[in-house]
DNA sequence: TGATTTCACGAAAACGATTAAGTACAGAGA
DNA sequence: TCTCTGTACTTAATCGTTTTCGTGAAATCA
């Protein structure tokens, strides 16, 4: 049960090598006999050998280790739905290159007061994947300009890679959808500021005007994302307003949760009053009656060519390209828009 | 910008003593000299110092880092609501007292098949914390019966400290409730199997028997957690039935999205026509109209608790009280149930 | 004053792996 | 026979810490 933990040493003991061509068996050097890397080879599985990553990095500066920083404004951590879709498929990615995922200690939960960069030092992280967090945190700034090989998510950062949704034409396609359906009178729930606000921001603007469509500014106010609470609020204020929107575009799917009920409660109906909708894609979005028309951002793909691209960086940091890669989504029509007349 | 990292070395260099004053100068050992330790200190400080992590591994044989499995059968991963919410304080908890957290490869998605011991060897976690994983996996059993201090949730193995969800008084009290009431047709649609669903389902039918209720075996079906279409199908043959129930009960909130909407699209209301009750306690069940009546479990405290366990067990081996910790969860009634006659 | 304790620090081994450099030996070529 | 070339290993240094055991010098005690 309780056996010690078995090394390099052991099996030289028991081969009657010495460790150095145990290590290289067990490597596949090319400098070692067939017949005594097979015989390694079995006594080292017999006796449940495992190698022991501190040794392993302490020697090669490699850990086979990726550090993970996620903060958003809510804190909300690995419950947001968005990125944990992400992270998910980050994390199988990584794994599947042989990487592990450890996290970057965030907010204030850490006792030894170490900076994010502190932090991936002292891991010794091979690299780094920073999403959603506030990018004018000067934490994550030391983090970025390091060394250290990075991979960003939803904002673009100096000269990094960064892998990011497209926004832009996301917020284009979902915008020109409903102006399409006859809306034009249009309001927008807008989440807090951040890049990728922005971009959608600009975006929602840009094809309002290119159909010749302008909203008053009353049309557009804030509400953080993923809060239900505070989108029923703005949603309760535009309703208020003497010329109501007939359609309301949310921050994400969830926090349109919210605008809905406070569109119900007024005994208004979805869409036949009041046309929603949300952004992410995520499952629930489909699952609502009515169905949610919302933009599916690709969290799969954006997850597994953040990890790829990480991982050909730290393989080869001169080498790789740096680039911003943009990860189209896709305008799924539910059943929440109106066609007006 | 790119400086080598530096080490103990440097700074014995730096300050004219030697590692081994250093060393005991930033752990703070009493046998060194007041002004000396202030001045290694901020010699280290200067140096931009940071210790690391690998070498303190190989020296002490302690990693500050916890290992976490978890493995559902949709294989969900992160995207597990439930599951990442009791893992997200889990770490947060987890990181205040120090500790790191890696996950241990799941899946397939590991290049060098390790097993997840071996991997946890590998990586000399410290301790393991194990979730929602198939419990009838011989790597899970190795795992278990390792000497790697582990906590399990929601799941009660061997002799290891395990903390639970109290699905026995949850779903007690959410039958009650349905049963005070009124309804006597109560159906139920079931996880699949696992320690989870079998408390559940037990305590559903000693409830159900308690209150003189008998149900005809086709009121309970089953239908994996979080499976919306699954929960669809099976809400289909629940009504298609000549006597269907009034009220049917689902593996989980989300799940029974896919139930509401089976239940809509037969142009029947909820809870007029018939009423439904979740489990879990998500955010979306009381953003839904009408509320869900669910079981809110504490996955704070559950994941809070774990770790908190796991680190006793981990700092003090033998001296910490192996146990089984059921933490309480809460009804929280909604406008989904009908109050009959 | 001589013996002993305390204080402050250093030397060196060790953790488990990797790897450059060296060595012994067999066979090939001249 | 002598040199040369591989092949198949071994030796030993090293990564950055921690920790045990010394060791001088100053302080205390008898």
């Amino acid at each position: 049960m309780a056996k010690r933990k078995v090394s390099l040493k052991d099996i030289s003991i028991a081969c009657g090598v010495s460790v150095a061509t145990v290590s290289k068996a067990l490597n596949d050097h090319h400098d070692i006999g067939q017949e005594t890397k097979e015989h390694i080879r079995h006594v080292a599985e017999s006796l449940g050998y495992r190698p022991n990553a501190a040794a392993q990095a302490l020697k090669t500066n490699r850990t086979n280790n990726i550090g993970v920083l996620f903060v958003d404004e809510a804190n909300s951590g690995l419950t947001h739905d968005y990125f944990n879709h992400v992270l998910n498929s980050f994390k199988n990615t990584a794994e599947e290159n042989g990487f592990d995922i450890t996290f970057i200690n965030g907010g204030k939960a850490r006792i030894n007061n170490m900076s994010y960069l502190s932090h991936a030092i002292y891991r010794g992280f091979d690299g780094v994947v920073i999403a959603c967090v506030d990018f004018f945190d000067p934490e994550v700034d030391e983090l970025v300009k390091s060394s250290i090989p990075v991979v960003t998510i939803d904002h673009i950062f100096y000269n990094r890679i960064a892998v990011i949704s497209d926004n832009v034409n996301g917020m284009r396609e979902l915008t020109e959808y409903v102006c399409n359906q006859g809306h034009r009178k249009i309001a927008y729930v807008r989440g807090v500021e951040s890049s990728v606000t922005q971009s959608r921001l600009a975006s929602f603007y840009k094809t309002l005007q290119e159909h010749g469509i302008d909203i008053p500014d009353e049309y557009v106010v804030i509400a953080p994302y993923r809060d239900t609470d505070a989108a029923y609020e703005a949603t309760n204020k535009l309703l208020d307003l003497q010329d109501p929107p007939t359609c309301i575009f949310y921050p994400d799917d969830f926090a349109a949760l919210g605008g809905i009920n406070a569109i119900r409660e007024r005994g208004l109906k979805i869409p036949d009053d009041v046309s929603v909708v949300g952004y992410d894609g995520l499952e629930i979005s489909s699952r609502l009656t009515p169905k949610m028309t919302t933009i599916v951002q690709d969290s799969e793909k954006i997850g597994t060519i953040a990890a790829t691209k990480l991982i050909d960086l730290i393989n080869n940091p001169k080498g790789t390209l740096i680039e911003q890669i943009v990860v189209k989504g896709k305008l799924e029509p539910g059943a929440s828009v109106k066609k007006l007349n």
